[in-house]
DNA sequence: GAGTCTATCGCAACACGTTGCAATAAGCGA
DNA sequence: TCGCTTATTGCAACGTGTTGCGATAGACTC
């Protein structure tokens, strides 16, 4: 796994300073569980990171990886949805804030960037009141080629 | 999800029809979780399905609850979505078709009837060409009161 | 009414995620 | 360095939901 020196301070770096900053403890493992979690392109379903994380370090068990993500979590260094099955994803904050659109149809997943997502959110506001988080912004529909094709 | 209810008959007549009329059998434990979720003001995660099914007939199982909620979800009497705890949500489409929205301070839920949510899906379309479905819109964010308490 | 087909059911096992508890080990002060 | 405090870990059990399979029973034909 290659973990190429970032310039200005890698994710483990900062994350491990904020932790420590809380009387808490960097050990190896949150280290491997958050090289993992960013190794995964800031997507990854709870029981994939589990999976990845036993197989660098068959000593680590799901509870330990589930308590890390919602460290994680509590820091804002990463945040987790529930997909459209109910399984849970977990990203990095690093990676941009973005929405999940999943297409019943095909059941094909885009992302929603914080441009798209902004008349959205203003939307949302308007009707409620409140302050949508783009972050756990999922929603489900049909995707163009889905209606054209129910069209016919 | 083209299902347009005539309100003649009871629900459970209904579903009757509709599922014999696709080859598929009538039986007291589809039409007491058809009830039970009738009773449950079109609100109840599958558990509190499962239990309150097993209260009036525990020789029901939960593969059994499951698979009938399914059942009718297919037939276009029911949806479900995923709350914010990822536990299943299910409700009967008499109720009509509504999203929710979750507040992630207070943990208050208030619905979104189809009159609020219309300009949100027509936003959600413009943005991404998707056509949302209201009833598996399910919105995380901030109510006013927690972003007003967030501001002082 | 007898025979056949197949939808439904119960059971058991599994997958994912959570929680409680005791053992361990890291950090810190004396 | 020693001993205390407490965060972290591993384990086991649990809750919720899903899936596969054999047994059952309803519906249909002759």
């Amino acid at each position: 796994m290659k973990h190429s020196p970032e310039p200005q301070g890698s994710l483990a770096t900062r994350l491990q300073a904020a932790v420590q900053a809380r009387g808490q403890r960097w050990t190896e493992q949150r280290q491997l569980i958050a090289d993992v979690l960013a190794a995964s392109d800031g997507h990854a379903t709870g029981a994939e990171l589990v999976e990845r994380v036993r197989a660098a370090d068959p000593s680590a068990t799901p509870s330990t990886v589930y308590r890390t993500l919602d460290l994680l979590e509590e820091l804002g260094f990463a945040t987790h949805h529930h997909g459209v099955d109910g399984r849970e994803t977990y990203h990095l904050e690093e990676v941009v804030a973005h929405g999940h659109v999943h297409c019943q149809g095909c059941g094909a997943e885009v992302e929603l960037g914080a441009e798209a997502a902004t008349p959205i959110l203003a939307a949302i506001e308007r009707a409620t009141g409140y302050a949508a988080d783009l972050d756990h912004l999922s929603l489900q529909g049909r995707c163009p080629s889905c209606r054209a094709a129910a069209a016919r």
